[in-house]
DNA sequence: GTATATAACGAACGTTCGTTCTATTATGTA
DNA sequence: TACATAATAGAACGAACGTTCGTTATATAC
């Protein structure tokens, strides 16, 4: 009962590497095999289907994330501190491939499956949703702090810092364009700025 | 010469909407024959490789952004008007699925090749420069025409602009948010507000 | 240390993949 | 109408795909 957990976590381990290079439907269970030194049937016998093996690897990838980014911004004190360690953390991330070689696991999946029903699809819809109130939930409670204005929209102000994110990740990867870090922290700075309440001026 | 010509275009037009849904990496030469009813090898005669196959798909998404959205938007005045134009144009496109059934067919072979060296990747690089220099141009042009502040760093706003696409497209498609849109167009006229040279307040 | 459960293997299944031939139609031109 | 050429079809290829099977090796429990 012990060997198998750890030898799926290795599978997992490698499976989320692999798949963020060749995406999620680009994996491959034979290749994944030839990677790790293991057969494609012994692979195969830790998931009853390739759909669970990628429904696992996405878990996993939603997991790493959780815990790298999100979590560790909840010990800052609520309010502004915590929403701009979130972001901070955030922007580490993708400046560091986002946990993988091929780039953020969730973000290419997110567009693999946005028009490919199944589990896979409902499982990163379910994430995202999650993520998303989330953030809006840190921005409310800046709100009630009174570090933010309480005219503030949630759940727009969401959306743009979000907008942010998907800007660097893609700066970064696909243009391999170093000032996005930059570009993406000064943005964050003045959007927070333009919904801070003005002190004397 | 001439039925050949007509064949591929109509080829190119499935190849799109088909790789819009599965990735450029997922088309496949012989589900692409089947749905416009031909032969596997009678397609593949029209292009010498597969990869060739997805070059010219992209390219002629590539053909259809530029002419959906960007051209038209040459026909306003410089300044802020193009600008708008632009990105209402843009809004437009995510709004009715990007030109293809799958979504925008540019944004998904973004994220497929963003770490898959080749001709596919480097003519998605050249697309996305030239397109970031062309709205960097645009803004360029709107400080010049006195309609934004003289201190506007045309490619951080390019960049943020940028986001403000990228999170319509993530929410509309992946979310079935139809909010986005509203969510857009706000993010853009703030955007364009914070910069512009102030009237009397 | 032996019995048993679990984990991994190797071979094979039927499909589909991209690609290469050769043959047969359809088309444009003299 | 005849001919040259371009366009499509059909069959076959080796490889890889996900999956199933029966068997062997290994780890766990008594």
């Amino acid at each position: 009962m012990r060997k198998g957990e750890q030898t799926r976590t290795l599978i997992l381990n490698e499976a989320m590497a692999l798949a963020s290079q060749v995406g999620l439907e680009g994996l491959s269970i034979g290749a994944l095999a030839t990677r790790l030194g293991m057969s494609k049937s012994g692979l195969f016998a830790h998931f009853g289907s390739k759909e669970d093996l990628q429904l696992q690897t996405l878990k996993q990838g939603q997991a790493r994330f959780e815990e790298t980014v999100f979590r560790p911004a909840l010990n800052e004190p609520r309010g502004l501190p915590r929403l701009r360690a979130l972001f901070a953390n955030w922007f580490s991330w993708v400046e560091q491939n986002s946990g993988a070689p091929g780039g953020c696991l969730i973000l290419a999946a997110s567009i693999e499956y946005d028009d490919r029903p199944g589990a896979v699809r409902e499982l990163l819809v379910a994430g995202q949703r999650e993520l998303r109130g989330a953030i809006a939930k840190a921005i409310r409670l800046a709100i009630d702090e009174g570090h933010l204005k309480p005219g503030t929209d949630p759940w727009q102000l969401t959306f743009e810092l979000f907008g942010i994110v998907l800007a660097t990740h893609h700066d970064r990867r696909l243009l391999d364009d170093a000032r996005a870090l930059d570009r993406a922290r000064g943005a964050l700075e003045r959007l927070i700025e333009a919904h801070q309440i003005q002190a004397a001026s």
